[in-house]
DNA sequence: GCACTTTAGTACACAACGTAAGGAAGTGGC
DNA sequence: GCCACTTCCTTACGTTGTGTACTAAAGTGC
């Protein structure tokens, strides 16, 4: 056991006002001070080291109520930056955000396909290091660089899950400590899913909700959870394996070796597959004869269906509602008052998603007496993983848990 | 927002290191230091206050080691009490426990069963009294009341679910107040299976697991969560409603809207049920022509399934595998490393439930390959609820975190 | 213009922890 | 038996961060 208590040290308490200050826009000394349950006195000192930092800036004047007008202080994005990598099969993803989340540049390369972890990572780190010539970014003001995959934590670091259409493998792929070695900052790598829910609640402005999920779809389904307002973890880093929850105990076999598993019943290549039993529809999308990428086939389904044509709706609501199964759970056992969808699997008809879950929930959900569960589509796009990983990075520096291994 | 921000404070350290002397069985003061990231002067400080409080006791000196010995410190138990109440429609459990969780004194009566909640809550309270008298307790070392229940948290304070055979009905069920006028302490309410996770986490020395689940299963099944070594409660307090987690999309219906729910497919009732449309057992158990308790014949199914009859083991493992393929989503969602089970429902042929998760889980798990998640029955017995709302109660105040609404 | 309000900052007290130093209790060498 | 050394524990004092009380600054309204 290592330190366990300190107690509300300079970090700490200064990291906390400038969240504060960050997600309320604009406020005064006296704001902060009702809000955070400190004395202006305090307030006063912490402000004075903050504006001194450069990472808040004083904007005017509040309107008059009767007495000295407040000075208005207001969060400078500006000051530092974040980089957030997204790695996934198809494609890689880098974003530099300022820190308010917002996107500075934005560059995407080739996935990592076939390439051995090796020959990525150093690819990664190359075009890396030019992304940060090219945006500009004064090395002292970046706070570091989260790294997006589709992977989880094992005892000898992290392991990627790629997936090859047909195949599935685990493999290592040491990308902290290459990038660590190339780069002299903070590294935080973390699983897609997870990246999206904090960058949701990051970036996408969650209103005062602290306990929300994130379901992500890609070629599969991951869950990433948010809960009193920080990132869930679990006993190892692996939270969120919702692609093989059972819906269905006589189900068909998933390639896990369990039956009826979420991603069998709902995943794209479940949805591909159905699409290619029915001849017509497989004649429309020039899917026969040929095999290609489910992901772009699933696209091209989902866009038909946001289209209005009447069979591939049917096709995605069918995926939704075993979705929309598995969430209801998910509910029940977590008591979530928000779920958000994000992911390049949503991307072209996520609405059918957010429609069908909801009114499950709002049918069905035992909290529903209590509060509503709300469900949305994220707002950040197809590239909310890789915008999350810096917003991991952001949230790192900007709360006051030390709550990642950085 | 209230008060957010506070260093630790001496009463949050105090009651770390108590319970760093508490977990630890004997320990020293450097010991303490080591553990806790304090220096030996800090320690010092806050051992002679718990000292002079009367929580801890000197008991004598360590080995020698080449200079002064240590002198050894313990947890004193009885130093303060709790009490744990379970309120359930077949009976009522009080426990009267010393703050190792030990038990003192139990007493059982009759369940609330049609009991207005009024009527019920002044009987409880009256019971309480009597309890508090018969056992001896100095009302100063009361440290407080758990009370666990098969209830929720609404708006308009505890909610109580009812069972009755066949019926299920909410009501409300002010029992925090009601009790909070009749005897000066304080007085945590928390749903059963809650509170039989903190209990086993507290009482049953779980060995130093921080992320685990207690699937406690009565008429019905919950779960509680214990989380970095704290209990999760998510949005409103209403974690764990596991038993409508969808299992079967095309299963049966249930009463709450739903098909296919773990409860309806697996709870005491459908083992009942499946029981009285075998002829041969239906006659075995008496079930015919009558309209029983369920609970009462759930309980000698399991009698007898322990005992060998090959019938009622297959009729359990059917119950225990729609189990096991919840446990196995809940796993794969929260990465969990330990699963207890408690309750009445698994006293009688729990072992029955663990052969078939643990099974199930070593096969499927995504998390197998970095750690097993182990499942195990609880040594609490059927007072698990009870002793746990009791745990609860000795966590508030043993822990660092302000936990509970007390 | 004067009383009042609201904001912002300063001076000092208090609480909790760390550092440094030393006393207390024991071991082992000669 | 004396002395050097080790380990445990406490006391005295410095540091940090917060709260309280007071004051200065800036504005409003009769």
């Amino acid at each position: 056991m290592a330190k366990m208590l300190r107690g509300a040290t300079a970090q700490e308490t200064h990291s906390a006002i400038l969240d504060l200050i960050r997600s309320s826009g604009t406020v005064t000394r006296v704001d902060l001070a009702e809000r955070s349950g400190l004395t202006g006195a305090s307030i006063s000192r912490v402000v004075k080291r903050l504006l001194a930092d450069g990472l808040i800036i004083e904007t005017g004047y509040g309107d008059p109520t009767g007495g000295k007008r407040a000075t208005l202080l207001q969060f400078n994005p500006r000051a530092r930056h974040a980089v957030g990598i997204s790695v996934d099969t198809p494609s890689t993803t880098y974003v530099v955000t300022d820190m308010s989340g917002r996107v500075i540049e934005q560059v995407s390369s080739r996935g990592i396909g076939k390439d051995a972890p090796a020959t990525a990572v150093r690819r990664i780190t190359a075009e890396l290091e030019d992304l940060m010539v090219k945006a500009e970014i004064e090395p002292s003001t970046l706070v570091g660089v989260g790294v997006a995959l589709a992977g989880r934590q094992g005892r000898g670091g992290t392991r990627l899950l790629r997936t090859d259409s047909e195949k599935y493998a685990w493999e290592p792929f040491a990308v902290r400590d290459t990038l660590k070695a190339a780069i002299d900052h903070p590294i935080v790598v973390e699983n897609d899913s997870t990246c999206a829910a904090i960058g949701e609640f990051w970036a996408g402005k969650i209103p005062s909700v602290n306990d929300f999920a994130t379901v992500y779809m890609a070629a599969g389904f991951g869950l990433g959870l948010v809960t009193n307002g920080d990132v869930y973890r679990g006993s190892s880093s692996n939270v969120g394996e919702i692609g093989h929850m059972v819906l269905d105990v006589n189900g068909p076999m998933c390639w896990c070796g369990g039956q009826g598993c979420l991603e069998s019943l709902a995943a794209p290549a479940a949805v591909v597959a159905r699409a290619g039993k029915d001849e017509a529809l497989a004649d429309k999308l020039g899917l026969r004869g040929r095999r290609l990428s489910v992901r772009s086939d699933f696209a091209k389904i989902a866009r038909l269906a946001a289209a209005g044509d009447p069979r591939c709706v049917e096709l995605l609501e069918e995926s939704a509602t075993y979705l929309a199964k598995a969430l209801l759970s998910i509910t029940n056992l977590l008591d979530l008052e928000q779920i958000i969808l994000a992911g390049p699997g949503f991307s072209e008809a996520g609405d059918i998603y957010v429609r069908v879950a909801a009114t499950e929930l709002n049918r069905l959900s035992f909290v529903r007496a209590m509060h509503p569960t709300r469900v949305e589509l994220s707002k950040l796009g197809p590239s909310a993983a890789a915008l999350g990983a810096a917003s991991l990075v952001l949230h790192s520096q900007l709360t006051p848990h030390q709550n990642s291994r950085a």
